[in-house]
DNA sequence: CTTGCTGCAAAGCTTTTGCATTCCT
DNA sequence: AGGAATGCAAAAGCTTTGCAGCAAG
C-alpha cells in the first residue's frame, strides 16, 4: 500500500498550516476525484473559515509538487486525483461525470520514433468513457 | 481515406448554412485540434459577421452527431477534432497545448468486469504527455 | 406562415491575481 | 522582525442563455 497523502506532505519539508491540513485530508481515501469546489465545500465544513483562493492555491501547489493528480475529464471543472501512481486510469460516466479508478498491470501501447514528434515523453493515461447504470434509463 | 467533414455533412440532412459551412471548413484537414475560439478567429477571416454563439453552437451540434470530438486535454479550452476514427488518440505538449494525431492499430487494454462498475462503455482514449522540443530549453 | 438559425449582450461558472492582513518561526 | 500563507474582492477566461430579428422552406 503507498503512503497516504497527509504522509506523503509530512514526509517532504511543506508547511502545514490548518488549511492546507484540511485540504490534504479532504483528498484522503481511494476512488476520489474531487473538483476544486467540492474540495472547498468540504473543507468549509471542517475549517469555515477557509478561502476558495487557498484551495485553489493548495490544489495547484500539490499538482506541481507531485502529490496530485490534475484530470481534465469533461471539459468542465478539473478534478484533482491523491493517487499517483503510474498506470492508474479512469472510468469516467458521460452522463453523470462520476469517475473510478482503474489499474492496470501493462503500460498501454509505445509511441514509434516518428509517432513523437521529437517530444520529450511523459506519462500516458487511459480515459475510458461510458454511461453509468442511473444515467442510462432517461 | 475518410470522407471530410463538409462531405459528411452533406450527406446527413443537416442544413449547411453559410455560418457552418465556415466552422466545418475552418476545421477540415489532417491533425487539426482548434480551440472555439481559434475556430471563431478563423472564421471571422472568411465570414466577419459570424458570431461566438453561433461558433459554439455549431461545434456543440456537431459534436452530439458525432462528426466532431471535444478534447479535454489541459483543462484550459476545449479542442475540436474532426477526426472520429476509432483507435485514434493524442500526444500533448504539457508545455505548450499543441496536439499531436497517434494513431494505433490496437486497442487499448479491455476492463475486468468488475472495473466496469456496470457502466456501458463507449470508446477509451489515450492522452500521451510530453514536452515538445521549444517547450524544452528554457 | 412557420420553423429554425443567427447575433448581440448578459449572465454563469471556473480559476487566477493583487493587495492588505495575519500567522509562524 | 521577516518571510510565507491567507482572505477578500476583483478580474479574467471560457461557455451558455435569452431574446429579438432574420432567413429559408
Amino acid at each position: 500500500m503507498h503512503p497516504s497523502l497527509l504522509t506523503r506532505l509530512r514526509d517532504r519539508d511543506y508547511r502545514l498550516t490548518s488549511q492546507r491540513r484540511v485540504v490534504a485530508q479532504v483528498l484522503e481515501g481511494p476512488n476520489v476525484h474531487m473538483t476544486a469546489d467540492a474540495v472547498h465545500q468540504a473543507a468549509t465544513d471542517i475549517l469555515p473559515e477557509i478561502s476558495r483562493a487557498t484551495v485553489y492555491s493548495t490544489l495547484n501547489e500539490l499538482t506541481q509538487m507531485g502529490e496530485l493528480r490534475e484530470l481534465s475529464l469533461d471539459g468542465r471543472s478539473k478534478r484533482y486525483d491523491p493517487n499517483v501512481a503510474p498506470n492508474h486510469h479512469h472510468l469516467v460516466c458521460d452522463g453523470c461525470g462520476q469517475v473510478f479508478d482503474v489499474q492496470h498491470e501493462v503500460a498501454p501501447p509505445t509511441l514509434t520514433a516518428d509517432e513523437t514528434h521529437c517530444m520529450t515523453l511523459g506519462r500516458a493515461e487511459i480515459i475510458y468513457h461510458g454511461t453509468c447504470v442511473s444515467c442510462t434509463a432517461p
